[in-house]
DNA sequence: CTCATACTAAAGCACTTGCTTAAGTGATTT
DNA sequence: AAATCACTTAAGCAAGTGCTTTAGTATGAG
């Protein structure tokens, strides 16, 4: 397996799974406590904390402890890169479409010159 | 595992292996061949071929059989798709930016009213 | 001090992933 | 017809994922 696309890829990964997607819609609603985040997931507090460390490791989410209680919010740096790197694709794949274009465009134009040959 | 993203987590976990970002990435320069997409990624053709299917079945690449080639192309709608929610995802955070910020302005103008109590 | 709360750490287990190799199938060249 | 090419299928395996349960630790309330 490859990688020069580390940090893109673990971003990604964080985002493949259902329960992770559910957590970073919620906190994108506002940052809370790991319970909270819990309540409504039908899993186990270990679990959810597992995939809060997916998460902070992708650079997705940020936490602090402050007395007991761990608070979770959401950091936009990550969800920004994986946005760009869709965006670059796409523009690549659309430049390649309006080339193509253009190229069947002068195909047409050298048929019309040439047509009566 | 709870899954009301289906088609959404597909996209994301197809996108979190460095193959299939190295496919994605080729395939946004043009459409390609099995063989073609296979050339420079140090795996047999076969493993080449299960990244193609977990592409296809993510909605991120087409393909269809000409003789004995199989030309594949991107299909950038399940590109868009993840686009679509990260910007949802940075709205809903930036607003409740917004808010907060309001908020706190709010008290502000309130503290000013009753400094002197 | 005692007890509940809010995590945290560790071990274990079923299942999935990312490869491999070997043995096909069907199209195209020789 | 025989050989080659471009996949395709299937079986198998090591490593990783997504949980679990159990047993902690540190903080805060009474």
């Amino acid at each position: 397996m490859l990688n020069q696309y580390e940090p893109l890829d673990r971003v990604f990964h964080a985002l493949a799974d259902p329960t992770r997607l559910v957590m970073v819609e919620r906190l994108s609603r506002g940052s809370m406590s790991v319970s909270e985040l819990a309540r409504p997931l039908p899993m186990s507090l270990p679990a959810v904390m597992q995939h809060l460390q997916v998460l902070e490791a992708a650079g997705l989410v940020r936490s602090a402890k402050v007395g007991r209680t761990r608070s979770c919010e959401l950091d936009l740096a990550a969800l920004s890169q994986a946005n760009r790197w869709i965006e670059a694709r796409r523009r690549e794949w659309e430049s390649r479409l309006v080339r193509l274009g253009d190229y069947l465009e002068t195909l047409k134009g050298e048929d019309d010159d040439d047509h009566s040959g």
